[in-house]
Order: C-alpha cells, then sequence, then structure tokens
RNA sequence: UGGGGUAUGGUGCAAUGGUAGCACACCGGACUUUGAAUCCGUUGAUCGUGGUUCGAAUCCAUGUACCCCAGCCA
C-alpha cells in the first residue's frame, strides 16, 4: 500500500521498540488479524486491522489473516469470504497467510494430551451448572472439582472417548488444572474441551469436541511465530491464562498487547445489536449505508483511504473512548474534497423560466470538474430557458442575509448567467408552479465586464435535458450521542432514528447519465454522492449521497 | 469485601522530571462563480489530597471515579 502516512507512533510502537532494542524477537515483528467468521466487519474492525497491518509495515513485518473459527455453531463461510472482501478493500494483503485456527486442531489435541501427561489437566464430568458453582464468584475462592484429581491415565482415556463421540453436548469437558482459589477466575481451571456434536464450516463432522477460544488462541499465536498480538482491552484478564499455556507447553511465546477499541457516537458497534437492527427490518441488511460496517461504508462510498485515515488520527491507547463520528466525516470529507468531480444536481426541485431567453436556443457550457484547478478536464453542461433550481434557493420574502434568488436581489447561475427575478406563479394552495425571471446576456459565464458584485451563486440543471434519477439522503441513525447508554429500562433498539432516510426525485445534469458504479462526484452546494452499487440501473439511477457538505447557512438559521 | 485496567480542554491523542501541544468540535474574522474548501484568530485541560524536587501531567503515598472478569462465546 502506499505511504500515506508518516510511520505510527503510540504506545505499541514503544513497545515494540523496547523489544526490538533488547533483541526479544530478533528484530522480527510479525502480527496477525484474528476474526471470528460469525458476522460483518465494522469500522471498529477496521481500527485492529489498520494497527495490526499498518505497524508490521511500519516494521517492514508481516501479518497473517487467522480465522478464529473454534465455535461452529455460530460461524460460517458465508462471513470468512466477506471478511476477507473487507480487508483487501481497505487495501491490506495478507500475501499467502491465510489461516484457520481449525487448522491446528489435531496439534491443538495433542498438546491438551502432553498436559493430561504432565497432570496439568482432567476430564470432568461437572455439569454446567455444577462447573458454575463450583467456580465461585468475584469475590470467593472457588472449590475443587471432584474429578480433579483423578487419574491420568483415566483422563485420557475419557478424552479419547469424548473425540470418539460418546458423550453428549454438555456432558463432559477437559479442563486445565491450575488453581480454583485464583483471584482471577479465568484462572480456576479453565475449560479446554467441550463436546460439541456441530458440523464446523472447515472440518466438516470431523470432530465432536472443539477447543475453547483460550486454549487455542495464545497456542495459535506461537505456531504462526507471532512476535505482537494485538486485541482488545477485555482479554487483558485472560493473558496469564494464555501464557500459562504457552509456559506448560514449553512452546514459542508471543507478545499480547491490548488496546482500547473504537467507539463511535450516534451509532452502536456491537455485533449483536447491529443484528438485532437488521432483524427488526429497521435497517436493509448489514450493507445498508446507515450502518457502521465496512460493507455499508463501501456501497456508501467512503474511500478506504479516508477510514486508514482516520483509524490513524484517533489513535491507540489503553482508555476506552468515544470518537466524536463528526471526525470520521471530516475525514471522509477531506478526501472526497480532493477527489470528487464536480456536478450540477437538483434535489428538490423548482422550475425558473427565462422570459428574455429564446425558446428555442440552447448552449453548451464547457465546466470544469474541478473549478479551482487550471488543468481541470472539463465536461459539456446545457442550458436553456427553462431551469430548475433548489427550491430552498429562492425565498419571495427572505430573511436578512438571505444571498439567494429573491425578488430584491441578482444572483449568479453558475458558470451561465446572471438572473433577476420578475414575478411567480402559484397554484390555488399557494406552491410555486413558476418562477420568472430575466437573464443578463452581458455576464455569460457568470462574469461581467463591468466587474459588478453578485453575492449569490446558486446550481442549476435544464429542464429539458436534465436527467431523472432516485437519491436516497441518510442521517444518524440514533439521534443520541450514546445510543447504547440509556436510562434504565429503555431499549436502543426504540431509539432507533425512524427519519434516517429520505428518498427524492431529482433532476441531474446529463453527463451524470455516464457515472461508473465506484465514482464518487460532489454534486455541487449539496453534498457527495454515488451510484448505489446494489440498487442502481441504466434504467432506473439511484444514488446514495455518501455525504452531505457543511452547511453553515443552515447552521445560522438555528 | 477479589483480581486486572484507565483517568490531560466538549471529544480523541501527544508531551517519557524542564514553556502542557495537535486534530475534530465550538466561537469570531478574511476570502469565495460551491453559505463548501482555504486562510487567520479566540475560548478551553493535567481526577482529589498530601509529599519528594530548584522544577511534577510525569516520581512516591493516599483517596475517588469509570471499564473488564463469575460462557462448555470470542
Amino acid at each position: 500500500m502506499t505511504d500515506e502516512t508518516p510511520k505510527r507512533s503510540n504506545f505499541i510502537t514503544d513497545i515494540i521498540d523496547e523489544h526490538n532494542r533488547i533483541g526479544r524477537f530478533d528484530g522480527r515483528v510479525h502480527t496477525r488479524f484474528p476474526p471470528e467468521p460469525n458476522g460483518y466487519l465494522h469500522i471498529g474492525h477496521a481500527k485492529a486491522i489498520v494497527l495490526d497491518f499498518g505497524i508490521a509495515q511500519d516494521y517492514g513485518g508481516k501479518t497473517n489473516l487467522r480465522f478464529d473459527d473454534t465455535n461452529p455453531v455460530k460461524e460460517d463461510v458465508e462471513y470468512v469470504d466477506a471478511i476477507k472482501a473487507d480487508i483487501r478493500w481497505l487495501g491490506f494483503d495478507w500475501e499467502d497467510r491465510e489461516f484457520y485456527a481449525s487448522d491446528y486442531f489435531e496439534q491443538l489435541y495433542e498438546w491438551a494430551i502432553k498436559l493430561i501427561k504432565k497432570g496439568k489437566a482432567y476430564v470432568d464430568e461437572l455439569s454446567p451448572d455444577e462447573t458454575r458453582e463450583y467456580r465461585g464468584t468475584l469475590t470467593q475462592p472457588g472449590k475443587n472439582s471432584p474429578w480433579r484429581d483423578r487419574p491420568i491415565e483415566e483422563s485420557l482415556d475419557l478424552l479419547a472417548r469424548m473425540r470418539a463421540g460418546e458423550f453428549e453436548d454438555g456432558s463432559i469437558t477437559l479442563r486445565a488444572k491450575i488453581d480454583m482459589a485464583h483471584p482471577n477466575p479465568l484462572m480456576r481451571d479453565p475449560v479446554m474441551y467441550r463436546v460439541l456434536h456441530a458440523e464446523h464450516h472447515r472440518t466438516g463432522k470431523a470432530w465432536c469436541i472443539y477447543p475453547t477460544y483460550d486454549f487455542t488462541h495464545g497456542q495459535s499465536d506461537s505456531i504462526e511465530g507471532i512476535t505482537h498480538s494485538m486485541c482488545s482491552l477485555e482479554f487483558e484478564n485472560h493473558r496469564p491464562l494464555y501464557d500459562w499455556f504457552i509456559q506448560e507447553l514449553e512452546i514459542f511465546a508471543p507478545q499480547q498487547i491490548e488496546f482500547a477499541r473504537l467507539n463511535l457516537t450516534h451509532t452502536v458497534m456491537s455485533k449483536r445489536k447491529l443484528r438485532r437492527l437488521v432483524e427488526a427490518g429497521l435497517v436493509d441488511g448489514w450493507d445498508d449505508p446507515r450502518m457502521p460496517t465496512l460493507v455499508a461504508m463501501r456501497r456508501r462510498g467512503y474511500p478506504p483511504a479516508a477510514i486508514r485515515a482516520f483509524i490513524d488520527t484517533v489513535g491507540v491507547a489503553k482508555s476506552e473512548n468515544f470518537i466524536d463520528v463528526e471526525l470520521l466525516e471530516h475525514i471522509i470529507r477531506d478526501t472526497l474534497n480532493e477527489t470528487a468531480k464536480r456536478r450540477m444536481a437538483i434535489l428538490n426541485p423548482v422550475k425558473v423560466i427565462i422570459d428574455n431567453y429564446p425558446e428555442d436556443k440552447e448552449e453548451w457550457f464547457d465546466i470544469p470538474d474541478f473549478p479551482y484547478d487550471a488543468n481541470s478536464a472539463t465536461r459539456k453542461v446545457p442550458f436553456s430557458r427553462e431551469i430548475y433550481i433548489e427550491a430552498d434557493d429562492f425565498m419571495e420574502s427572505p430573511p436578512p442575509k438571505y444571498f439567494r434568488l429573491c425578488p430584491e436581489r441578482e444572483v449568479r447561475l453558475m458558470n451561465a448567467y446572471y438572473i433577476k427575478y420578475k414575478d411567480i406563479v402559484k397554484d390555488e394552495e399557494g406552491n410555486i408552479l413558476e418562477i420568472h425571471v430575466t437573464y443578463d446576456p452581458e455576464s455569460h459565464g457568470g462574469q461581467t465586464a463591468d466587474k459588478r458584485k453578485v453575492k449569490g451563486t446558486i446550481h442549476w440543471v435544464s429542464a429539458r435535458h436534465a436527467v431523472d434519477a432516485e437519491t436516497k439522503l441518510y442521517e444518524q441513525m440514533f439521534l443520541d450521542k450514546y445510543p447504547e447508554d440509556l436510562p434504565e429500562g429503555e431499549n436502543f433498539i426504540d431509539h432507533f432514528n425512524k427519519d434516517s432516510i429520505e428518498v427524492l426525485q431529482a433532476k441531474l445534469e446529463p453527463s451524470l447519465a455516464e457515472a461508473e458504479i465506484g465514482e464518487v462526484f460532489q454534486f455541487v452546494r449539496d453534498g457527495y454522492f454515488t451510484l448505489d452499487p446494489l440498487t442502481s440501473t441504466p434504467e432506473k439511477p439511484s444514488w446514495i449521497r455518501t455525504l452531505s457538505l457543511v452547511d453553515s447557512w443552515a447552521k445560522m438559521q438555528k
């Protein structure tokens, strides 16, 4: 990937620098991104991805993609394909290092036997409920299972029979023998294997016992020679356990480093909650443009480079954080401002008739894609007697400082002519049918020889040439800044912003008929737009507003 | 009443014993053929209390607040 950002520097790179200084990993930096294929990736995962891949890149190291697929009942290939597509879209490459924890099932099984033989693991016949009771509480120690000291040979035999399918789900487990009184409950003889008669998306029916995440993750890192294993804060409590397994197994020891995950205002980030929005039908799916998922952001026209830049600017630390979604939007706009060609489109059209412009005349202006770039390419835009302008760009009795079309003001039609209000035609209810104006033929191109000042510039589309298209405008899914932090008894799902989508029938300049999927344009004075890759067709174009422009006029009105 | 973490402007991140800085947001102003962008400027912070030191966000003591852990989820 292009080197667009300076080398990252944060508490993680401090640790790596220290390792390099003392020679702990011989200068190697090898990371991994370890998703569970049980859902779609969201912007929070993007933080992990950018950190895992980005830091390795900065140090000339490598990053593995490893699916942590130890729970067959929740996982599916559908998700592995989607996850791979998202990571590629973000701009990262794991080359040939695509791994699965399930690749290590046989090795893990051998290691389980090794621990039994060392007297460090035993087969336990406590039920799930009993296991919980025996574990104790946060403040009280647990007590030993009656099976804890059974003979090694017996455990070995039982484990083999577990694998052979002799036991029901939940009836028996393999547990590590650590310390039932340990202050960290994760160290109180954690389960290593459970019986699960379920088909796995990769290993099929080969197994009916599956290792737990805790008995898998650290060893998977070890097998792959991972040096720095980044994960989120809640796994800090697990680190002593991973280290215990690694030490007892006498295998390569990676360094786990925990960081605070990303939270965004005005949205929810947990897979469970996102799934609820989908299942409740409040959004169209995981790729609904309002969702914080990467599929949604891609569909919406967010550039992956902007997402990377966003992650770099929010930084990384160990304190819980909530990023204002405005920062994300700022960086998206910042990127798009550089790359999006300018076009004219009218979302809420009102017709304007230029009385002194000949009825049969039409002109084609060459208008630059990037008006501030002297070398910009141009496109042809037709002009004629009848045009559309935004309904907001005309007011009969405007407030002070209203610079758009109104009875007492001359305004500029962008790149075309100056016009002046003449009169107005309304229907019986008072709705504006058409606005009549006159134009100044001397103002061709939007300026005059006398250099007179025209404060307002509005955009327009020739009525005769306009292309019809649906446009979809989105707002935040939640008006609440922290939709997960609600008063007692309230449910986040009831706070969903039902007005977060608005569909309009717009009039576009004709060049937009040639737009391609994936291209993002700036519809001048409104926002950034892209064709909906899922629903748009040449016959029925459908545009998504990626993001509106900052509207300081609207802000002033408040 | 266990253990593990974290506290710096509204938000996020820096400053690693020596002038508390950057970004977003906010508020002013300039410019403008996008009320965008750009440019300039103004507010505003070290969780509390003691201590060490010429000097503390940083070191020590103590207190407080918040987060995580009692799945055979990850």
